[in-house]
DNA sequence: TTTATACTTCGATTATAACCGAAGTTTTAG
DNA sequence: CTAAAACTTCGGTTATAATCGAAGTATAAA
């Protein structure tokens, strides 16, 4: 079977620890220096170098000459997916402390990610906006169904602002704690707005959020969602 | 962020070159005993036991034990799922993504899971037989009865022969996107191949599966199955 | 022109793991 | 009970590649 493309050699090209570290700094943040990439992965210049030359050798990120400097980019939003796709079916990284541990506790449940709410409660309101027929998912985005304008427009979030901001609508983001993807971009960020406005949720400290006894009772009746 | 998976993990297990083509092996058809798997891979039994351990410890395939005989399976569509994303960017394909999305929806309606059908019309049609009572539930297996034995005869499946075929039976197998159990095992493979050959299907690239004029007359009126 | 910066190439060392022969374990078959 | 089959574990060998020091190239600044 020697005309189907050969996974193994990409795969390869993840599976260096090293080389992983500096496409995970990539994905956070592209458009890095070779220098800035070593020492995320914590080697030298010289073996980034290396690494960095074997990753544009196999089309996994792109460099941009700028005099003596050079920028790195993940080279297309299907290496980024694929990098999703590997981490969904990877086991969580051990963590360390036992501080670190009782706080990514309390913050895997209900948390913002950025603008939008992540963590369980992100992830439970974004299933339950796909399983009401509200939303549905394509490649990179959730799609707004007519059923889903009706649902919005009632739940007092003007759409069509939205979509004249200029910034993504209503952008696929994945949870690393779940596994799962829940809603970004401009509307993830009005839903959060919107459910801070009726007191349904309360920011804490350190990005974590709270449902207040008002938000159970809320995310009950409109949407079927029940607190554990 | 410290519980950040660790993709490069899962990129290590796929990496390896004999590891892939067993992988590939059970991505076409699953339920494969350890030596065939050698076999695909070019490799001896010591090996390939060597590999199908850190490939079951790192959960990317499962494997079941019946005596002396162990069984082999990709562990779950996300691991399928990551394998076709590394495929896309793996060198010497390219893939236009407006057909790539068309596709994806037509694939939802029918198609073949590794050898055997899927989709609605996979999850129909063990529907159909449960109804009938050609086939009854167990724990992990469908299990023919008398009335079914017969109606397999009739329908020119040997049931006989692919019971002393060296892999499942009628293994019940999940599909995510219906979410119902599907007919797996030799006799899914058998059922697919009949209504190949009977041409009531078609296969269509990717895993696709088109019902033919043929096929909606033919499941009508031997199993009341209707076409949406 | 000289020096500093950013990065690459070369060479030697070292760690990892893929590989198979041999021996061991478990289960079925006779 | 013995033998065969299917698979695993152990041990030694070998191939791959990750690593960094040292030296080299290219560009910019002084």
């Amino acid at each position: 079977m020697g005309s189907r493309p050969d996974f193994s050699y990409v795969a390869k090209l993840m599976a260096d620890s090293s080389r992983a570290a500096m496409l995970d700094a990539l994905l956070r943040l592209d458009g890095l220096p070779a220098n800035e990439l070593a020492r995320k992965a914590n080697i030298s210049l010289q073996t980034a170098s290396g690494h960095l030359a074997k990753l544009v050798e196999g089309n996994l990120i792109s460099v941009e000459k700028y005099g003596r400097h050079r920028y790195f980019r993940i080279a297309s939003p299907d290496v980024a997916q694929a990098i999703e796709k590997l981490t969904i079916i990877a086991p969580a990284q051990r963590i360390n402390s036992l501080k670190e541990f009782s706080r990514a506790e309390k913050v895997r449940i209900a948390r913002t990610c950025y603008d939008h709410l992540a963590g369980k409660l992100g992830v439970s309101l974004t299933e339950a906006f796909l399983e009401k027929g509200y939303l549905v998912e394509g490649e990179v985005d959730f799609l707004v169904t007519d059923k889903g304008e009706k649902f919005f427009r009632e739940f007092k979030i003007d759409l069509d602002a939205l979509r004249n901001k200029r910034r993504y609508f209503a952008r696929k983001c994945l949870d690393w704690s779940e596994r799962r993807y829940h809603l970004a971009g401009s509307l993830g960020n009005a839903v959060l707005i919107r459910l801070l406005d009726l007191h349904w949720i309360e920011k804490l400290p350190d990005r974590a959020v709270r449902v207040t006894k008002k938000g159970r009772d809320g995310l009950y009746e409109s949407l079927g969602i029940t607190s554990e």
